[in-house]
DNA sequence: TACGTTACGATACACTTTGTTCGCTATCTT
DNA sequence: AAGATAGCGAACAAAGTGTATCGTAACGTA
């Protein structure tokens, strides 16, 4: 891909992120984001035909990103040992989602968050999907799939509101105690994972060895 | 309140309507609530200052309705009582909702749905508060009131989409299940209500009595 | 019924935003 | 070095927003 295109794309993409951060998606111009990108008019509608399909193209990017990355997979046997690999798999979400900090914010604030958010149920539910026998509740099975995605997808939202303060693996346990009405499996202590972990923007402990 | 101020207003809210059932909230210009309604320009503007206002004066019409009714208070106590009380509470919301069944849909496709789920959450921050002894977990406060809202609402989402199928005490009785995880609490058998449900818009079973 | 008040309709207007076009220039690839 | 390609900037049409004005019609009240 030509360099120049690179470089105009990549500024676009930060130019949106900073606006996100000052004002709600809905407010903000394409001329904003031209002006902010340093770019000419025709320039930004050669990358992108609207503001909307940029939103799309962010949106994508970070999924790849977080989705991409293989999930954890617990190999112990245990009479539990699914629903430790569904924290897991949780807390590895959250994890990879947490480098994208700066952006969430601002995405999730707006009307973008609509978007965002149906992105993240799209691959929650394929996850989800694996984990409904775990469940033996007499609801209809499209009704409980869509309650653990939705409500999965809506702790996101709670613990980006929150800055992300309470650890993945801690919030992953939250959110299995509240779908379990019981206290944690303690899957945490169970095993130990090491996740590269860009903390760029936070500065402090980088590369860390998580014990989970 | 002035004749004519009633009737525009009526016809912009049923214009609005309508419009929202062919497409989303965002697409839809003040000119064509206009043209719809069959008023002129100025007269829209002398009621309502943005389109945006429009939708909020609708949503605070529709929660004005549903949570103004009086809801059911159950006055067993046995040591569920407090559960069984949500239920009901939660089963009533549900049946004063479907008595906007032709708005809803429309309202919740598109952007419009990210503040009527607010409004929605709004008030059942309210109403949870009051409950959050019930479920004994080791997460915090102020999450698990976030998961109880956030869920319920998710489900109401989920509801209406549904064509809202499940009948109000049904549905209400698959919430518990999914938030505690268990079967239902049986409190569907428990009382005889009356309700008064407006069905002009689906003519069938009108002004019916309910057990649940 | 008569009268003052108020809402409505229609048109026009200034302003903002969007998305496209076009000729020129700068940069990339090979 | 040369052809291809991306970017720039200005101009433009189109659509939408919100405001102002004025004559007309409907209202509520006495």
């Amino acid at each position: 891909m030509d360099r120049r295109q690179q470089k105009t794309r990549a500024s676009i993409f930060s130019a949106f992120s900073n606006l996100l951060q000052t004002k709600r998606y809905e407010h903000i111009t394409v001329q904003e984001i031209i002006d902010e990108a340093n770019i000419g008019r025709s320039t930004f509608y050669a990358h992108f035909e609207t503001k909307d399909e940029l939103l799309r193209s962010m949106c994508t990017d970070i999924f790849q990103h977080v989705f991409t990355q293989e999930l954890p997979q617990e190999t112990d046997r245990g009479c539990n040992a699914d629903i430790r690999n569904l924290e897991l798999k949780l807390g590895h979400i959250l994890y990879h989602l947490q480098e994208n900090q700066l952006n969430l914010k601002g995405l999730l604030a707006s009307e973008s968050g609509e978007l965002f958010m149906s992105f993240l149920k799209d691959y929650l539910r394929d996850l989800f999907s694996r984990y409904l026998d775990q469940f033996s509740l007499d609801v209809p099975e499209h009704y409980l799939l869509h309650h653990l995605t939705g409500s999965f997808a809506e702790t996101v939202k709670w613990w980006v509101a929150q800055d992300m303060t309470p650890a993945p693996e801690n919030m992953a346990g939250y959110y299995m105690a509240v779908i379990r009405n019981q206290a944690s499996t303690g899957a945490v202590s169970k095993c130990v994972c090491e996740w590269s972990v860009d903390h760029s923007s936070r500065g402090s402990k980088e590369h860390q060895t998580v014990k989970i």
